[in-house]
DNA sequence: TTAAAAATCACCCACACGGGTGATGCCAAA
DNA sequence: TTTGGCATCACCCGTGTGGGTGATTTTTAA
């Protein structure tokens, strides 16, 4: 697999030569450094990275934390903050923009390459799996009596939107049977229609 | 609003008391430091946190990163970690279980602090949120002719398990109007049952 | 002002779906 | 051995939903 591009936001050429330094001995590969807002913008434009190490006070009108706003909005990739600053002000105003981590300087560089590697892991699941595939624990934990095995593979495929016939085809059963089955489903979800069972399992599996 | 309950489980006494401490002076309550995996998995049990700290390596059968995998299964509550390793090994073990953050020791205590809250923060808000809202944004993306402001509102109705009668009724039209707008609705969306409308939006929404 | 797009409504038809009822065979627990 | 849960199937009926067609009014943009 080819090394994650990771631009580094940092006004203190020091720190950032350090940083991308030590993210280069470590297996990342620094897209680029950005020295002030603009510079980062463009970057983030059109040589997108996978990941952003960002300083939130940048001395300019466009801080990091607007910058984790438009990455937010239009790019959607992780990032972290790695800052001096920690006031609660501060801190209130990065979580409305739901950083992957917040590093306070003087930084531990282990931390800063484990938080990175956790970032992006947790980034990329959440992406894959952001689909809850339904779980049966969590249907019958809002049920009376709970679904059989066999009424939980039925409404599997009901969820995903396959009909009555094509449940019956590919369960090798009578389309009749599946009628059935759904009877008693919707006899313990105590609902009475297949959309309406799909929004409920939807509502089920968010929390 | 109280103050949030965070459990340390770490197994080097100086280090559990100096964190205590500093969360306790932080606006945080500790309502426990666990020494061992024993005593870490009854606090979790019977006097349940709103947050942990995770040291990873606490020379027993059970680790950090092990007690993590309960959490995730039985608990749902943000974790960190908290830890010395920060080797390949362990950190890809500790991907696993997806922790809001991993802060490599010696460790910066404010680093530790905005992590804790940023990790509530982000955990809370994905709680509130895995119900997805409906973004027309999202869903014209895939659309050739972009959906109509009216069409959206019924389309929000459908996505909530909403019938034709009872959207006409509540939207102060005609059934037949509902149904003809749900024709539009059909073809731009390239589907032909409400149920499959459902998952279909609900497909885009999660990407 | 005028043409195009959007929103409204009606009627017909076909059918997938859901509710009611009843039945059979299997298997495990009492 | 028997009872009860589970999975399987069938038939009937009513209706909500979707497809086809055509129409009028309102709003928006040219």
């Amino acid at each position: 697999m080819s090394r994650f591009k990771v631009l580094i936001v940092e006004d203190e050429p020091v720190i950032a030569e350090n940083i991308s330094i030590y993210l280069d001995n470590n297996d990342f590969e620094v897209s680029a450094i950005a020295y002030d807002s603009d510079e980062a913008m463009e970057e983030l434009q059109k040589n997108t990275p996978d990941a952003v190490i960002l300083d939130i006070n940048l001395d300019s009108e466009i801080d990091g934390i607007d910058i984790a706003a438009y990455i937010n909005k239009e790019i959607q990739i992780p990032f972290l903050f790695l800052t001096s600053y920690s006031d609660k002000n501060t801190l209130d105003r990065a979580k409305a923009v739901k950083p992957s981590g917040y590093i306070v300087k003087p930084f531990n560089e282990k931390t800063l390459l484990a938080s990175l590697e956790i970032a992006i892991s947790n980034f990329a699941s959440e992406n894959n799996q952001l689909q809850p595939r339904l779980s049966m624990e969590k249907i019958n934990r809002h049920l009376l009596s709970p679904l059989t095995s066999r009424e939980f593979e039925l409404v599997q495929l009901v969820y995903d939107g396959v009909s009555n016939s094509q449940i019956a085809a590919q369960s090798f059963i009578s389309p009749n049977t599946v009628k059935t089955h759904l009877k008693s489903i919707y006899l313990k979800l105590d609902t009475n229609t297949r959309y309406r069972l799909i929004v409920r399992l939807r509502e089920w599996m968010a929390k």
